[in-house]
DNA sequence: CTTGACATACGCACTAGTTCGTACATTTTA
DNA sequence: TAAAATGTACGAACTAGTGCGTATGTCAAG
């Protein structure tokens, strides 16, 4: 098998071995696909859970390295399988970078999509959009600084995966129709671009997240405290809605 | 010459090299240090250019690559000079590093020394200090970028140099003041942290140049832009006037 | 239901190439 | 001439990627 058929192999494999339910825990998986229960000492073939597992070692070496410092040797030490099989299913170390990268992107992605927000009043919406963007962030500095990381690539491996660029756009879309509604109702008065607002939201989140370490060290200011997020977290949230009330 | 024996020279040398005046133009250093005329082939001695020269060479490649993607192979190929003069001069690549990040932050901090403010009303005053901020980010991608990497190494190079870590503290200093008289005056009625305002400011000047390439990509737009540019500083100087008169 | 054949899943040990760093020699300056 | 500055060529260690052999699951034929 030359070079070439197995990576096209792999891709295929990787596609059709992880549908669309990606999302199970893998205890699921496992009790699914392992109809045989454990040999003692003989190996169990599980794909799925191999993959999952390079993915969460890959992920954690890469947000803490970066994709240059990141080592697929000691990727492969923290997994419970061999660096062979990276190979096998992720192809070349980008390969795994970007497979990383999509699942970040896909775990968000689903977290954004049903908020039922338009049946609270125009502010209030806003407030809890604001809340949630505050508190994924937060709870998600690996997708924090894999979005560094790709900045600091120009975003190349972002342009070259279709499944990430059709993204976000349904935010945009749910702060448009906030902000028409706030206008219309008199409680807004600025007749904003919905992108610039998402803008405004996301840079001061994704900031205390992503600059935490340099910012803390310079002002030698803790983050994470609770006080201090819950004071931040109220502080965007006015400062946007006093500005669209201008 | 033991490595320990010669990194410590190097910071010797490298601090009695470059004295106060670091931001001379390249060409007023050669006309200073150079008293003879370039010869036709021979090899003219000039350390300070020598390291500027690395200095610039090295900025670019850690910019453009990370700390472990940056090459040194590929720093001394496009200096005047060679590899050996860049350990000879900064002893690692960890050293370079650190020595190009105490340079950007040697070079900003000038620069947001004498900003006379305290004879401007308080939002005019607070006005001119946000333009100043949304304008250097711009204007200094590099020392941005910069940024971004040592967050993603959790700020240790940061950690390392005092030179760097009592540093800002002027800012904070100045945005206190402005508050101060913003609320004696009356026209701030919120009480605000001034850190916490930093941290408002910076972060959506920041954020702009950190996450041009991903936040472009997604959403299909230029930042750099100068319709773009003009609407974005007038929204965030909006917004943190509103905040405080709320 | 057993057997055998074939595709998938996995691991060990190796290699080719890269990358940081240095030993040694040479030139310039004071 | 001594000390500082510079250039060349090389090596040790690391790192991405691979060759090859083995184990496991599945499915069809007997």
């Amino acid at each position: 098998m030359t070079l070439e058929q197995m990576r096209k192999f792999d891709v295929d494999n990787r596609l059709s071995t992880r549908p669309v339910s990606v999302s199970m825990a893998d205890e699921t998986v496992k009790a699914d696909s392992g109809m045989a229960a454990k040999r003692e000492n003989g190996r169990k073939n599980d794909p799925q859970r191999t993959q999952e597992d390079i993915l969460d070692v890959a992920t954690e070496e890469f947000t803490t390295h970066g994709l240059a410092g990141g080592r697929v040797d000691a990727i492969a030490e923290k997994t419970r399988t061999s660096k062979r099989m990276i190979y096998y299913y992720f192809g070349s170390k980008e390969g795994l970078y970007l497979a990383v990268l999509e699942r970040a992107y896909r775990k968000i992605r689903t977290l954004e999509e049903d908020l039922q927000l338009s049946n609270l009043p125009p502010e209030q919406a806003l407030r809890v959009l604001i809340s949630t963007t505050f508190e994924h962030d937060e709870a998600n500095p690996d997708f924090v600084r894999l979005v560094s990381i790709e900045n600091i690539h120009h975003a190349a491996h972002m342009l070259r995966s279709e499944a990430i660029r059709d993204l976000n756009v349904s935010v945009i879309e749910t702060i448009a129709a906030i902000l028409d509604r706030g206008v219309a109702a008199g409680v807004f008065v600025r007749k904003a671009d919905p992108i610039d607002i998402h803008m405004l939201i996301s840079a001061f989140c994704f900031f205390r997240v992503s600059n935490r370490y340099t910012f803390g060290t310079i002002f030698r200011r803790d983050l994470s405290e609770p006080e201090t997020m819950e004071r931040h977290k109220g502080m965007i949230a006015d400062a946007v809605i006093s500005y669209l009330k201008t």
